[in-house]
DNA sequence: GTGAAAGCGCTAACAT
DNA sequence: ATGTTAGCGCTTTCAC
C-alpha cells in the first residue's frame, strides 16, 4: 500500500532568497504583494524567482494559513449542458480573478459528498461553489463551522441563511404555459424535473398557476413525474400520447426531457409542432441544435455562474458580507417547435 | 491584498492520537494502512477517528512527502460532449479507486496551461491526465523532472516518449469516407478539424486514402480548414452547397461540425438524407438526437477515459513501467442522415 | 509494535 | 523595510 515515492525536489522560496541576496520572508512577501517591500527589492526578487523557475506550493501556502487561490466547485456530473453552461460561466468569470477553479463530480458517489465538502474546506480552497446540491443541508452541515465562504447555485436552502444564486423558476413556468395557452392549446402536458429540487417544485407551481389563471382545470393526468433526464421525457410523452385524450402541448420541465419528448413524438409519426407542441426549460445550446428548433424558457446559464463567482468573490474580500440571494429572470424564447393549436 | 482569514480549526491526527490514547505517529500509520500495528490498536484508532469526524489534511499530507489521492485532469474546456465524455469515463473509473479528480480547464487561459502543470505537479496530484493537449510538447516540458506520472488522451508527443490513448482516427475516417462511396457518392466534402490535432491531420488522411483506394481523384475544391467547431461545420457546408458542382456528401471531422452542416443544409431547404448524405466523427450524445439522427465514426469516449485512468493508475503502482501506447477501434453507427446517392 | 523528533515549503507574528 | 522564528498537519526516519 506504499509507494513511497521520492518527493520530487522543487525550487523553493529559500532557493529564490539564496539567489537574490534577501531573506526567506522577503520573498514570501514580494511574491504575497505585501506594501512594505522597497521597490527595487522587490524587482529583484521577482526577476530572479521569474529566472529560477519558481512557482508556489500551494500546500505550504494552504498549511502555513495562507490562501490557496483555488474555489472548490461541486457538481453533480458533467453530463448535462445545463451544468457544463454553469461551469463554463464560472471559469470564464475566474478568468478574471486570481483565482483557479477545482472540480469535483459527485455523481455517483453517494455519501461522498460531505466528505468532499470537509476536504475543500479544510484548506484545499479559500471557497467553494455547489451547483445544484441535491440536499444541501448534509453538505452545508459537513462545512467546518459555518464561516467558510460558499454559494449555492439553483438550490436554495432553507436551514442555514446560505447566499445562493438562481433563476425565475415560477415565472418561468407560468410564462412558458401561458404562451401555450395563448396559441389556443387546452390539454397541456407537464413533465416534472426531480421532485427534490427546488427549481422542479417552483416550476411545477408556475405551470399551475398559469391554468388557474387562465381558468383551465388542472388535470392531474396530464402530470408525468420525471428527473430532468431525457429518459423521463421520453417515456412521459409516450404516456401522455397514449391517452385517450392526449394533450395537443407538452411542456417539459428541462431541455433534456424535452428531446425526449420530441424522440417520442417522432417516433409515433406526429408532426410537430403542427400537430403537437413541444416547449422546454434551460436553452441549453442544443436546444437550437434539435430538430424542429426547440422553443423554451432560457435560463442566464452562464450568468449564473458568474454571479455566483462574483457573490463568492465578494465573501471572499468580505466575510462579514450579509448572505444574499440573487434571482435572475428568464426568458421565453420561442422557435419551431411550438404553434397556434391545429 | 491580505484578508487573513482565521485558519478555521481543524480535527486533527494528534486529536484523534489523544482520543484514542495513543502516539501521533501510531494513528498516521493506522490511517495509511501501515502492517506493524496490531489489530486491536488498529480497531480502536479507526474507530475514534471515525467517531471524532477526522478528515486528513491533503495539504499537509503532501507536504510531507505523502500521497494526495488525487488525480489532476487537464482540459481545454467543457462546452464539447466529446471532452465531458472522455471526463465522465475518468470519473466512472476513478470512483473505483481510492483517488479523487481535480479538473483544470486551459481554455482561454492560453500560457497558463504550463504553470498549471507545473502546479500540479508540484505535489497537488499524483498523476495527471491531459486530454487533447494542444501543444503538449510546452506542458511536458513543464514537468519537473520526467518522472511525474502522466497519460496523454487523443494527442500523441514525438520528443518525450510518452504514454498515450487514442482511437483509430484514420481507420474511422477511412471506413466513412468508403461507406459514402459505396452509396454511390463520388463528390464528397471534406471539413478538416484544427490542423495542429493529430486526429484532425490522422482522419484527413483516412479520407483521402479511401478516395485513392477507389479511385477517385482528390478534389481540393471539396476540402475545407475547419477547427471541430459547429460554426465552421455551417460556414463550411454552406461554401460546398455554393460550389458550381456541389458534393452529394458531406463528411465532417467531428459531430460538432456535422451539426454545423445539418444546420446549413436545413437552411438551403434540401432534404437529408435524400438530397445529400452528411456523416460525422465522434459520435458524441448528441449525435443521435439531432434530426436527422447523425451516421457517425463512434469513438469509445467514455472507454478511452477509462483506459486513460487504468494507465495512469499502473503507473502509479509501478513507476518503471514503460510508457505505451493505446489506440482503441472505431466504429462506423450508420443512422438516418446518409442514404444512397439521389 | 510504538513513541519522539525532524522536517516538507510556506505565512505571519515578532523583532530590529 | 527586512530578518528571525514559530508553527500549519502530516509522513517518516530513528530510537526504544
Amino acid at each position: 500500500m506504499q509507494t513511497s515515492r521520492k518527493k520530487i525536489s522543487q525550487i523553493t522560496i529559500l532557493d529564490v532568497a539564496r539567489e537574490s541576496g534577501v531573506s526567506y520572508s522577503t520573498v514570501s512577501r514580494v511574491l504575497n504583494g505585501f506594501d512594505f517591500v522597497k521597490g527595487s527589492t522587490r524587482e529583484k526578487v521577482l526577476k530572479t524567482a521569474e529566472r529560477m523557475g519558481y512557482v508556489a506550493n500551494i500546500q505550504a501556502r494552504s498549511l502555513a494559513g495562507g490562501k490557496t487561490q483555488i474555489i472548490g466547485l461541486l457538481v453533480p456530473g458533467l453530463d448535462n449542458g445545463y451544468i457544463t453552461e454553469i461551469v463554463s460561466g464560472i471559469d470564464q468569470e475566474l478568468a478574471h480573478s486570481d483565482y483557479d477553479m477545482m472540480l469535483y463530480t459527485t455523481h455517483r458517489y453517494q455519501g461522498k459528498e460531505s466528505l468532499y465538502v470537509k476536504t475543500i474546506a479544510n484548506g484545499l480552497a479559500d471557497g467553494l461553489i455547489l451547483l445544484v446540491p441535491h440536499n444541501a443541508q448534509n453538505y452545508l452541515q459537513a462545512l467546518p463551522r459555518q464561516d467558510f465562504p460558499y454559494v449555492l447555485v439553483d438550490q436554495i436552502d432553507n436551514m442555514y441563511n446560505s447566499t445562493t444564486v438562481d433563476a425565475t423558476n415560477w415565472q418561468g413556468a407560468y410564462d412558458a404555459t401561458a404562451y401555450l395557452i395563448k396559441l389556443g392549446h387546452q390539454r397541456i402536458g407537464f413533465i416534472m424535473g426531480a421532485p427534490q429540487l427546488n427549481s422542479a417544485r417552483e416550476r411545477f407551481d408556475g405551470y399551475r398557476a398559469a391554468l388557474q389563471h387562465h381558468r383551465i382545470a388542472y388535470d392531474e393526468s396530464l402530470v408525468i413525474e420525471g428527473d430532468y433526464m431525457t429518459k423521463s421525457g421520453y417515456s412521459g410523452a409516450k404516456r401522455l400520447l397514449s391517452l385517450e385524450q392526449p394533450p395537443t402541448a407538452i411542456f417539459a420541465s428541462n431541455d433534456l426531457t424535452a428531446f425526449g419528448v420530441l424522440d417520442a413524438i417522432h417516433e409515433t409519426g406526429l408532426r410537430i409542432p403542427e400537430d403537437i407542441s413541444v416547449v422546454g426549460f434551460d436553452d441549453i445550446p442544443l436546444a437550437s441544435l434539435a430538430y424542429p428548433k426547440l422553443t423554451t424558457v432560457r435560463q442566464p446559464l452562464v450568468q449564473i455562474g458568474q454571479v455566483a463567482v462574483r457573490l463568492l468573490l465578494e465573501k471572499l474580500e468580505n466575510p462579514e458580507r450579509e448572505a444574499r440571494r440573487v434571482t435572475l429572470a428568464t426568458e421565453l424564447i420561442v422557435r419551431d417547435s411550438s404553434a397556434p393549436r391545429g
